[in-house]
DNA sequence: AATGAATGAGCGTTCATTCAT
DNA sequence: GATGAATGAACGCTCATTCAT
């Protein structure tokens, strides 16, 4: 009954090629709102900046979105898919990579894919709260399960004596993310355009020397 | 230091009187705002909310603030002030509490600040980043502010041997206040009405533990 | 606690006027809706056109009415009160006019009223209908509260010995409504700019000769 | 009479099937309208109502309705066609059925055109003025030439003797259609969805009956 | 002939700000 | 000083219409 059924092969080409300009143009205005985000901020943002931005008329993104929400729904469901990909569990078993460099590794990946959509996690982290009752949920559900899962290699290392006695194993995960998430907070806002790579190795490192060690000298 | 000093002495009187009305006809509104703020979220407030809340005319709203974010930053001083009070230096006379004791206290008394604005203090962490220039500037002077104190705090450490050797002190202090301060978040984001007083104190235990000895066990 | 309780007379005074001010400015917006209404009809005119006839911003239109429908429905309101005005019941006391008279009179009176509100009422039969389900409800009300009337009159006429036998009271109410509708329709419709007076005399007698004695002869 | 007939024989064929094709997808159409006008509205019927409920795409609507408004008059001009199909004259010759009779069936005829039209019917009561003036223009001459059948047919009854002397035979024919449509307005309007050829009867019957021999006792 | 993505004028509405009273 | 009516820029959104495929 649908011109698919009356017509052959170029059909279904043609369709395919619709669905692709279809996604290229979400893309499109996916991209552009991330820039207008990360430069004028998510409030000051309007849905003509967004469209001027990407450079098509007005209903037209009202195609493709419903809201400036539904945009920053969606780039913000990309990044926390990427973050959360960065972290994977300890393999700990015999003639695995020592711990230490297993942890470097995952905390690395995270900085590295933060850094990666710098503009992106800096709005993520300074103008998500508040705006939208989803964007909060899933931001919660993102720092939850990132919590639970450090949680859950502690608990593993307090088993297996890597982790030593009396840790308040909930307080310590949240302190070992908000420690990440500030040291990335406060080297963007200084950033002076330096070795980035140096820059995430030495925070990488840096972090969990004052984690796994702490602070305090030894008698 | 204002035009009233120049009238006559009878005017004195007067534009006293005047300077206190003046001075609670603000704090009226400041405190509207707080409830207002905290209820509806900041970018959720309009002006009107705020004259209403307030139990004033929309003119008279601009007689005292110039909009809303002028509100808004008076606020952010305020508490500002206060969470700065609650930081003081480390007492290393002999005779002085044991140091510990002393972190202790001020971590505890930062978290007792936040905890009596908390309304505000949630306002602050999570949605005062990217308002205005002035809120983002002040914002970045508080954190720097207490930044350059715990690195003092550290380096002193340091050079009484307490600190241990070989720390990452800038990223050291960062950590120790993005701990702070996503403790606190996640707190009161699963807030379940407990005992508060028994969550600072275990919060701030938890805090100076994990930074002072860290999670990994000793040989 | 507010203005008035402080100030003397003049404040009242003040109030006063501030709500005949308003109640201009209504007016003026009513006014001119009826203009534009019945110069482009109700679903050709836009907010715009509203406020620009009444010579006020666009902002100020809605300090008054929230919406289009708000305004007709006032102006509907006017109009129907009106015209339900005009219809009294039938004085059957001795020494009363003779009823014939009476009906002429009140039908009289509704051309009369509507015949003054012409712009109002030809919106009202031409284009009320469907706009809105409470403009319906009322309209509805008005044609019920009238149809009501005439059934009463009716059957009064049927128990005094007035009006004949076996009439199907409802139908014939609704076609008395109905004519007397139909009539000023159509005289409105190919109004040649004659003698008004003359034509509305001209139509209650038409509309009272048919509905009395019908159309056919007499054997 | 269109470009199809310049062409060859096997076009002609061809434009046949072609034609017929475009005949019932703007069958189609029209009927999928008065599925959305009577269900929505015609006010709140948008293009996209239209070519949804008629399963088509947005563009191929304008390959056979240049607006909402041509598929409106389009349904119109099927119903006034209906309709005025419906009256036709009385036949006064010898032998010819009753004249009263005769009247009953055009009656009865209207009326089950209109109630076999419902849907439309109701929005051509409602709606249908102040659309569009082609519109206007097309409705007031269908009650122009309903109008002038009516007033023939008085005339004519009045030169047989069969309407009375005096009555204004403009203004009464006016109060005969009103009457008609008054009633069938309402009829529908509460429609309790009783025997409906009843009703059809009952009002056919009524409203000759008030038209004919009056609301008044004779002496 | 059929499609549906692209368009942008225009809508209703909000709201920070001004200013006469 | 307090008021709140007036303002109009700017917003989010809709939708009739066009046109390349």
């Amino acid at each position: 009954m649908t011109a698919e059924n009356e017509g052959d092969l170029p059909d279904d080409g043609r369709s395919r090629r619709a669905q692709a300009r279809r996604e290229r143009a979400r893309a499109n205005i996916l991209a552009a709102a991330v820039e207008v985000f990360s430069t004028s901020g998510y409030h000051q943002s309007s849905i003509s900046d967004l469209h001027q931005a990407a450079g098509i008329a007005r209903g037209t993104f009202y195609q493709y979105f419903e809201s400036k929400n539904a945009v920053f729904l969606e780039l913000m469901d990309e990044l926390l898919v990427q973050l959360r990909s960065s972290v994977v569990g300890v393999d700990t078993r015999p003639g695995a990579p020592p711990v230490a460099l297993q942890l470097y590794q995952t905390v690395r990946r995270i900085l590295e894919a933060a850094s990666q959509n710098r503009a992106l996690t800096t709005i993520l982290m300074r103008e998500a709260v508040g705006l939208d009752e989803e964007v909060d949920r899933r931001l919660a559900e993102f720092y939850d399960s990132l919590h639970a899962w450090v949680v859950l290699a502690l608990e593993n290392g307090r088993a297996s004596g890597l982790v030593r006695d009396g840790v308040d194993v909930e307080i310590a995960a949240t302190c070992v993310i908000g420690s990440l998430r500030f040291v990335l907070e406060r080297a963007w806002a200084q950033s002076d355009g330096g070795d980035a790579d140096l820059d995430l190795d030495r925070m990488a490192r840096a972090i969990l020397d004052v984690t796994a060690f702490g602070l305090l000298a030894r008698k």
